[in-house]
DNA sequence: CTAGATGTTAAGGT
DNA sequence: CACCTTAACATCTA
């Protein structure tokens, strides 16, 4: 489920685990995740390389190696990381996967494809490139009104284009708009300094909570709306019975009751 | 069997 | 012209 909390979750599974051990091999197994970079080209630049250290920004995983050069890591709807012994048995949705030289092997698991691997020499130039956002825990106050005030459309869009700020998905975008009482198909011309201010607030509580959860919504507060993320579940607040609609095309929970339209 | 699923992005519209 | 919306992508599961 990897939206900011997930991929934070995923940077600390690796600082935790697969830092510092020489990389022997890297198999590509699914060479369609691979973005520009040959299936060659791609093992001989981890070859003899360790990971040093890993940088964050939205849901993109930066992992720097010994040399001058990253490993990029998106994980799409359906990424993992799974570290395991060498001979463990290689899950069948590994695309890629790293063998070290201390009889470990980190797996870069995507069941359903949407993802990418590739090594990337400059973050600056991959985020200009890519067009990567603030992230969405470091963003000022400030830029975020400064960005959001000039945009239009459902404001759970904006909160979900990686352009203005990195990181938020749709499941989490829901929670964020849950927890500030505000309709997600609500139009941003609608809303005033007070609600973007509402907004930003319960960004950083709601993402800095699930990164305590680690990313795992049953260990959310039952305040929380995710918990409740099910057809004809209640609304944790009032009660009431949670909907569902479709807003920039994704699936969107909430409460009418307590995220009434203004 | 069909529909929908955490993400991104090309293509078309405003 | 920058922004906004929608459909499509690959695969699995309810």
């Amino acid at each position: 489920m990897p939206e900011l909390p997930d991929v934070e979750n995923y940077k600390q599974y690796i600082d935790s685990h697969a830092l510092n051990q020489k990389i022997e091999k890297t198999k590509v197994l699914n060479t369609k995740i691979l973005d520009n970079i040959s299936k060659n080209n791609f093992s001989k630049k981890l070859k003899g390389q360790k990971f040093t250290e890993t940088k964050r920004i939205g849901k993109n995983l930066f992992v720097k190696l010994s040399k001058k050069s990253y490993l990029l890591l998106h994980f799409g709807m359906t990424g993992q990381l799974e570290y395991t012994d060498i001979d463990k048995k290689t899950n069948p949705h590994t695309r890629v996967c790293f063998l070290f030289d201390s009889g470990k092997k980190l797996q870069f698991v995507i069941p359903r494809m949407l993802g990418k691997a590739t090594v990337i020499d400059s973050i600056e130039k991959y985020r200009d490139e890519n067009k990567i956002g603030t992230d969405a825990l470091e963003i000022s106050k400030k830029d975020f009104i400064g960005t959001i005030e000039n945009r239009r459309g459902a404001v759970k869009s904006f909160l979900m284009n990686q352009k203005y700020l990195s990181g938020i998905g749709n499941i989490y975008a829901d929670e964020i708009l849950f927890n500030a009482k505000i309709n997600p198909a609500e139009k941003i011309d609608k809303l005033n300094k007070k609600d973007f201010e509402k907004i930003y607030k319960n960004i950083h509580k709601v993402l800095k909570r699930s990164i305590e959860a680690n990313a795992d919504p049953a260990k959310l507060p039952g305040t929380y709306l995710l918990p409740h993320r099910g057809k004809g579940e209640k609304c944790p607040r009032c009660k009431g019975k949670i909907k569902t609609k479709k807003v920039g095309g994704r699936t969107t929970y909430f409460c009418p009751n307590c995220q009434p339209k203004k």
